[in-house]
This record gives C-alpha cells, sequence and structure tokens, in this order.
DNA sequence: GACTAAGCGAGACGGTACGTCTTGTCTTCAC
DNA sequence: GTGAAGACAAGACGTACCGTCTCGCTTAGTC
C-alpha cells in the first residue's frame, strides 16, 4: 500500500514535475536532525515515528510522504549526520593501505558508530529496504575501497595471484562484523594483527 | 522493573521452595510450541506475547511470570523446536571434520533455519538478554564443537603450531554469518570451498 | 479565521470586480455536482471537502475560496440539484390548499429528500451559517407560501379569527419535523389527517 | 466490526460473567464526568474520545470498550449528570398539569439543557445508536408522563373524547422542537400561552 | 480436612505508537 | 490573478500490544 504509493509518487516525480508546492527542504532537514538526535538518544529501538515528527516540528504525514519505513529514515539520518569519511591513504603498499583501512574501521566501529551499524544491521533483519538502503549507502562505498586496494596489492604482486576479491575481503572483513553482531568479543589492534596475519599467511603450516 | 521482577523470583525460587502450586507443564508446552509456530508463520517482528497467550490459549501474566522478554522466549522456543543436532562425524582427518562441520553449518543456514538465526542476531542488537540466550544456547555448543575439532588437528600437527583458536575459528567461521546477516550473498559450497581454501592456504603468495 | 476571510473576499468583491481571470463556472458546476453526489452516496457526515476536491477534479483552495462550510457547500449543492418546487395549486378554498401543501411536504420527505433535510438540519445545530444558509434556502420560501396560504383563508373567514399566522403555521407543520427529526414515527396521510383535524377543530370538547 | 464486538460482550456478560477483572467503577466515573464537562465546554462536535480519555485519565481502549460511539457516549453523559427531574405535580386539572409540564421543559431548554438537547438531536441524525440512546434515555420518560397526564384529562372528561394521544401530545410538543431545532424562534412564555390556547381550542372558527 | 500459598485463565486497565484521514493554509506553476 | 496540484502542520481516528493489575478458580503442600 505504501509501497505502491512511493512508486506511484516517484514514477509521477520522475514524468510530471508540473504543479504544486515544492518539498520543504527545512522540514526535510528538521526531519534528519531530528532522528538523528533521537537516535542517539535512545537507540533504532526507541525511535519513533511520532516522536521525530513531534521534535522536528512536522506533520507525520510529512514523514510518510517521504520515508517508507522508519529503517529507511533511520538510515538516511545516519548517513546524513555521520557520512564518516574515511579517507584511505595511498602509501608505497597496497597490502599496508588495507592493514590501515581496517584499523580506521575498527576503530570507528569501537566508537559510537559501532552502536549505529550493529542497530542498522540487526533491524535490517526485519526490513528489507533499510537493508538495502543501509548497504548501498554505507558499506558499498566502502567495500568498493577496499577492492581498490585489493586490485592495486594484486597487481602489485603483493598478493598470490589467482585470488578471488570477493572471497579475500570477506575473510579479512567479516570478523570485525562477526565480533561487532554476534560474539560480542572486543575488535581491538591486537585481534586485527592475529587475524591479519593469519589470512595473509593461511591456516596451513 | 521487570528485571528486578525476575531477579525477585529467582531469589525465591532457590530460597523457599514452599507451598503452592507447581508450575504447569501443559502451559509451557502450550506457549513454546505456539511461539515456535508464530514465529514461522510471521517471523521475529511479528511475533506478539499476545497473540503467543491467545494461541497457546494461557493467560498472558503466565508468560511474563517466567519470561523476561518476548525476545527469549523466542530463542527458547526456537532451541526447542529445532535442537537441530549437528551431529559431528569424527573421520580421520580433523581439517576435513571442520570442513564437514561447516558445509553443514551452511546448508542448516540455507534452510529455513537461517532465517530464524538471522533474526534472532538481528533482534539480539536491542535485547542483550535475548542475545546472551541466543549465543550460550546456539552459538556456544556449536563453537565448542569446532574449538574441539580445532584442537585435535592442532595437536596432529595438521595446522600451523602456534595459532590462535579463537583467532582461526572467527576466521573460519564469520563469513557465513558476513554473508547471512549483511550481504547477503549466497552460503553456497563454491563459495565455501573457495573461502576454506583461501584461509588454509593464506593470502600471500 | 474563516469568517473573517469571507467577509474580507465578500468585500473585495463588492467593492473592486476589477481585474484578473474570472470565477470560473466549470468548476462551480463540478463542485456541486461532486457534493450532491457524495452527499447521496455517503451522507452528510461521510462527505468531506477534500472527497469533493478530488471527485471534481478541483483543488481544494478553489472550495475554501468560494464556500465557508462543508455544511454551507452540502446546502448549496442540495438547494442546486434539488429545488424540489411545490407548485401550490390554487384552489377554491385556502384550507384545501394547506392541506394539500402539507401532503406534498410530507410525501417529499417520505423520499430521499427527507433524508437530506434531516441531515441538514441535524448538522445545521453545530454550524450556524449551514443553519441560516438552510433556513433561507430552503424553509423560508415554503414558510412564505404557507403564510400565504393561510392569509388567504383567514381573509375568507376559513379560519377562526384572529389568530397568529406563526403559531398557526407552527402548530400545523411542526409535528411533520418532530417525526422526521426526533420521534421517528411515519409522516404518512393517515397521521397528517388525524393531526390536521386535530388542529382544526382543537382538542377542547 | 465494533458492534458486533459489542453484541459479543454483551451476550458473554450475560451469560458468563465469570473470569478477569472487574469493569472499574472510578474508570466509568471518570469517563462520563470528563465527557460532561469537555461537552460543556466544546459543545459536542468539538468532543473527541481522544480528549475525554486525556482528560479522565483513562487509556482510549477503556473508553471503545464500553461504548460504541462517542455519540453514545454523550448521551449517557448527559443523562448521568443531567437527569433533570421534571416533577410532575398532579393538580386539580390534568389540563392545568400538562400546561405546566409543558412551561417546564421550555423553562428547561431555553437555559443550557437546551444546547445539549440541541446537539444530542442534531449529531443523532448521523448516529442511529446515539438517536436510540436519546430516545429511550430522555424523550421517552417525558413522554411517557405526558402520556400520562393526557389520558387522565381524557377520562376526566376534559378533553374531547375519541382523541389520538399520540397526535394530542405530539401537537402540543412538537412545536417546542421545532424552535429549539429549526426556526430558533424563542420558546417563551407567551408562545406556549399562545399556542396552547390554539391547540385547545382548534382553529376553526 | 482445613488452611495457605502459589499458579493459572481471563480480561480490564493506562499507555504508546501505529498508519490513515481530514482540516485549513501555503506555495508553485500554468492559463 | 484565478485555479489545479499538492506539500504542509495539526490532530483525531480506531487498532494493536505493551506490561500491570485484579478476579475467581485450581492445585499443592503444611498444619
Amino acid at each position: 500500500m505504501r509501497a505502491s504509493n512511493r512508486v506511484a509518487r516517484t514514477a509521477r516525480a520522475r514524468v510530471a514535475p508540473v504543479a504544486g508546492r515544492k518539498r520543504s527542504e527545512a522540514s526535510r532537514r528538521a526531519i534528519l536532525d531530528a532522528t538523528h538526535e533521537l537516535l542517539e538518544r535512545d537507540g533504532f529501538d526507541g525511535l519513533s515515528i511520532e516522536g521525530v515528527a513531534a521534535r522536528a516540528g512536522v506533520g507525520k504525514t510529512t514523514i510518510y510522504r517521504w520515508w517508507p519505513t522508519k529503517g529507511v529514515l533511520a538510515v538516511e539520518a545516519f548517513l546524513d549526520a555521520a557520512t564518516p569519511s574515511i579517507a584511505f591513504r595511498r602509501t608505497r603498499s597496497a597490502k599496508a593501505d588495507m592493514r590501515q583501512q581496517m584499523r580506521a574501521l575498527a576503530a570507528l566501529y569501537r566508537g559510537p558508530t559501532g552502536r549505529f551499524v550493529r542497530e542498522m544491521i540487526g533491524s535490517s533483519q526485519s526490513d528489507p529496504e533499510m537493508r538495502k538502503a543501509f548497504v548501498e549507502g554505507f558499506l558499498t562505498p566502502r567495500r568498493k575501497a577496499a577492492h581498490e586496494s585489493f586490485r592495486r596489492a594484486l597487481a602489485a604482486g603483493e598478493f598470490r595471484p589467482g585470488l578471488d576479491p570477493d572471497t579475500a575481503i570477506d575473510a579479512l572483513y567479516a570478523p570485525i562484523y562477526y565480533r561487532l553482531l554476534v560474539s560480542g568479543a572486543p575488535i581491538d589492534e591486537a585481534f586485527l594483527d592475529r587475524h591479519i596475519d593469519l589470512v595473509l599467511r593461511g591456516l596451513t603450516a
């Protein structure tokens, strides 16, 4: 119902942007800001459309008009506010670059962002649109950077030829998420070093 | 509030098992069964204490008396119904055992159990008690088996000496969860083979 | 608020019929027609400006510009569509004329118009403008005709001299409205005959 | 839906008042009082279930559980608070009694009760349950008293024999309601005297 | 066998949030 | 400068559940 509405809207918007009042940028901002603040204060579970509307001084309809789900709204507010630009330095060694990238990510997840990411991925499990939004908005860009480093390292002969990038990147990054989401074990430097060494050298003697 | 209630109960139960009617096994069964069915039908998000009580023909109080959270109830119902005993065969090679264990887990997660696990871990992110229950009830036993195999392999010299078991097991299993929860990429045999080979041999030339 | 708007408009319309696009007759028609149809379909309570605008293919503003209240709009649409011209025949006896007028009114109220009138008067109780519009547009003309007949009868000596016209007309017509609005008792010919006879002869022996 | 619920409830309540917490008299009181106050302050149109719940310190559900409609609630609150017991004195003349009854009613309707009655009857036009509640709770008892007086007068020979009581009572009382609801003309003593005289003597010379 | 605890079903209760609907206003563009 | 389109703040709607609170049973021990 709402979904189809949205499709209709989108379609219309694309085809006939003719008449009618324009979307209010002020409202958009107020909503995203309010969402971010509430997210920070109460967590995703404590977030409610009602609460956002009240704090933003906005009608609920306005939120429902532009966001399909509180999940998607949360993701957008998170991306909007955070967009923590992990600048990837390029050094001489691509392998060293990757290590640095992973360290940066781990550090990020140890901070408040970690909680957001945990909650986003968690709640995504029952909201496909939210999952899509989060993966595309947050994970994919980061993964692309990793891909890039990986390919450079491969080209430079720093890695064993014939490696499948996706498998490799999964192997490197997955444990960070596993600890974040599942085991709760710390994602500290010591662990990271052990883990990267292991993946680089392999388990086998 | 609820938490303190529980503490009180537990304490009382331990200290003074005096008089009064005993807990009804029939109700417990009905509740777990109803929960499982609803979980199957509507997913964790669609689950409600109200619904469980109605379907089980039970007062809500009875549920609140024995379970602190719908999350914990769901975990218990899942464990009760499923407890999918992955029998770990011991063959000549512990390394082969591990591979077989991982294959079994992947197969399990490709089926309906995968959805449960996804939802359980997802919802756990905002319910620490649920997370504890799920980790202890489901993941820890499995991890222990993996530990055991790993230690056997290590002792048999099938793995490089000096490896940290936790790091190794994380490296092996984490990507399965990463795909289940985050990327949504398939957890098929081909991937598993590539992944295990990679971890066994390492990334480095 | 709305009221002051209207005053402003009215004033402007009277003072300065100067420039700009003229009121669209097409819109006016579409609005009145749509209102009448919706009134017929959903009753006054189910009527909404929103709905009228949608069905008439008209902006809500256009409605608010020209009508102060959904009540007034409904009354106007009703008058516009219905204006059930009760043609009052003049026969030899003015007394007979009145009886015939009352019969016609009763017949009208037994049909679909009855429902409109019921709803209009009902809703008028909380909308003075609507009440005014309905009384002036619908009731007053009819009452004038009754007055006219009454005066003729009085002059012709058909009624007892010295009678107050308003009191007399109230006594004759009120029970029709009482049954329509309050008791729900039928307004059939038998009742009408009994009633008119009673009022003509009086209660007293 | 709600209606059928109510039927179910009622039926159950009648058949099996066995288990479950009992209806809270405190809530019932608070709701009726709040309703009455709001009715007095804002009129029926300004009344909202939401507002009643807030002022009564009560959940909306509790209201919906026991009253089908805000209309019925309003009627009940009105009856509960007002129940203006028009004590009908019995004097030597039943005719005089009726006159006194009508005077009392007119006086009542000139006061604040008049507004309630106007609004109740008005809103009843689009809420059959409310209409039923108001007629049965308020009008019928009063009409019964009128009937009684009328029958006494008839028996005493104060009225012309053969009169139909309903027609007569309608003729006497209807104009009061007509002025209240329709014409807005005053319901003062002078009018009442003229009217009663007219009906007693008849229109005819 | 009476007394005294719970446990239990039912379900009323005060709340919170839901997603929808309508209100009356405001803004934008087209005629 | 009217009019269609439609965004907007506001707020009520009726529903679903939450977690708590009676109620009046029904089971156990305990005296």
